[in-house]
DNA sequence: CTGTTAGCGCCTTCAA
DNA sequence: TTGAAGGCGCTAACAG
């Protein structure tokens, strides 16, 4: 322990080490060109003999931008977001940008006060994926800031998207189960205040529309995309007189919930009901025969905002004032890809 | 898009506004005591008005210490550590403080240079979950930072430890088998250079010795703590001549990998082959008729590193030269729980 | 209660 | 190639 209290050195205790001016330290260190090679050799030797450590809130203040990137998730414990984080720090990592993580637990209130501090911090860029209901003090701070939303995205929000192509990809799903019989399909998704549920739901909708299937109120449940709820709807579902002979569970931790509620209920799979999931975390292949869903392309999503961000990022900084460079918003949305398992 | 690359608002501004000195403006702005409540609620204002976000790096910089705490894990896939996440950043959040995550994929050298950049950036402390060998200059580092291990630790790091009981807690899996009937018992865990690898699988030769069961190398494997490695153990073992009738998987990592290689053989479990598997993922009750193990207090853990950091840096803010706070690492080791399900 | 003055550590002109 | 001077935004010590 005994935190030793002796205070840091600094370029100036270089300096004067070296017998030579703070500026030129700084500047060997940085690998500046105008420096001779032998003072620049002589100042790294002497950085590293008297343990000198940079500070970085030094630089950021003269400097106006710090190297840090600002993370916004609604919860890192989804496979999704955590997956995403893996990619999105060995990326920033490799090109000198440290994260720093905020879970919204989808609560604006919190998100805002995230943002705000983030803005404090000087935050170079900010991946977002934004709550339902985003607050305007919240996008107001964000125009200030390179951002990026990622996966879900939010009206009000005027910044790149890295987003999926839900629709489709649902729409490939229900295609799936058509196919294969089934005309009464259940459908168990996030909110229809978030991007996603919006999207997913509609392409649930446009399928049944496709095939002239007519729309069943009960047979499609939004809510929050936490498992109790996928639980709750599933139940509902499996009590009804006619319940469905399929179901289609928008999101990894809905079906977590529907599990469960179908083994309560011991309710044999494929046979007496065909699942496919949303997002494929590890788990999914050992469940039984395995579980058919959607699986993302997550770190190529999460590689595409990183590199979006750096852009923006990178042009900013060459360009400050000049509002032009929207050529970078081609928003190709990435596909995800129907992978079949024992669940049908 | 545009950015307003507009200067930040600062408090001198506020200052010039309502003419007035800029400390005054920044003891309102922190609700310092010996100010007039009139004056604070009109420079509070003023900084509304004018949109003023204040400067985390300046401030650090005429402090030495930010509000950033470094969490530095081996990464965020695993469920453990995102749980642990979610806790920590709560707790941290309510108290002022944001957390930085570094992850070291089990790198001493990318766990080196996250601790060197948080140690630029002035983190006020440090929670790690080490990587094995854990470099000098590592250990030099957080020298100078209040830090706190958690789950894992390493000897060279002196400072607080929040830890599990990891002997008693596999001694209690082996006894529960041991009852059962079993005495073939296998034991898949991380590597013998990990506190964690140590800890387990010393509880396992315990536990066999206590039983008097002989040690069977064959039955002991050790490995980096990833699915692959369960699998490749797993499968190991299954192809034995004569094969395990229980298997101890101690991560639920190594979990993901042996059930796979569990279901490729088609082998019945409980009925050829029991399980326990360390740590209690959401996915374990579904998975056939759930899967035995031993369940972590996650969110205890998390909170006590959590409340251990917050004391020592306020320790640490009021006698920084004194080195004898070290009542604070009584480390009571918290126990995990078993959870019998269907694979025993 | 408030203003003055003086840094915190670094970077960036401008001169030399 | 290097040095001198000034400022980034904020806090703190000391006056008043």
């Amino acid at each position: 322990m005994r935190n030793e209290h002796v205070k840091d050195v600094t370029i100036k205790d270089i300096a004067q080490h070296l017998g030579i001016s703070h500026p030129t330290v700084s500047r060997a260190l940085r690998d500046h060109p105008s420096i001779r090679a032998e003072t620049r050799l002589a100042v790294k030797e002497a950085a590293r003999q008297l343990g000198y450590i940079a500070n970085s809130g030094a630089r950021t203040l003269s400097r106006t931008r710090s190297e840090l990137i600002g993370v916004i998730f609604p919860d890192v414990q989804n496979d999704f977001y955590s997956r995403t984080m893996s990619t999105l720090a060995s990326m920033f990592l490799e090109r000198g940008f440290k994260l720093v993580l905020a879970t919204s637990e989808d609560s604006a209130e919190t998100e805002f006060k995230h943002i705000q501090s983030l803005r404090e911090a000087r935050v170079a860029g900010v991946i977002i994926a934004p709550t339902a209901n985003l607050k305007n003090e919240s996008v107001e701070l964000l125009r200030s800031i390179p951002t990026v939303q990622l996966l879900r995205s939010h009206p009000l929000l005027e910044c790149s998207i890295i987003k999926l192509d839900e629709r489709s990809g649902i729409a490939t799903a229900m295609e799936h189960l058509i196919e294969k019989g089934h005309s009464r399909i259940g459908f168990i998704g996030g909110s229809g205040t978030l991007s996603t549920g919006v999207d997913r739901a509609a392409g649930y909708i446009d399928a049944l529309q496709g095939h002239g299937i007519p729309l069943m109120r009960a047979l499609l449940r939004q809510g929050p995309p936490r498992p109790h709820f996928g639980y709750q709807a599933m139940s509902d579902m499996l009590s009804m007189k006619a319940p469905p002979s399929a179901v289609v569970m928008a999101s990894s931790e809905l079906t977590l919930g529907g599990i469960e509620a179908i083994q309560e209920r011991k309710i044999s799979v494929p046979a007496d009901l065909a699942l496919i999931a949303y997002h494929d975390p590890a788990w999914f292949k050992l469940w039984g025969a395995g579980i058919t869903c959607l699986r993302l392309p997550i770190e190529q999503m999460a590689a595409a905002a990183a590199m979006r961000l750096l852009n923006q990022i990178l042009a900013d900084a060459k360009s400050p004032m000049c509002a032009g460079s929207e050529t970078l918003d081609a928003d190709t949305p990435f596909a995800s890809q129907l992978v079949v398992r024992g669940t049908t």
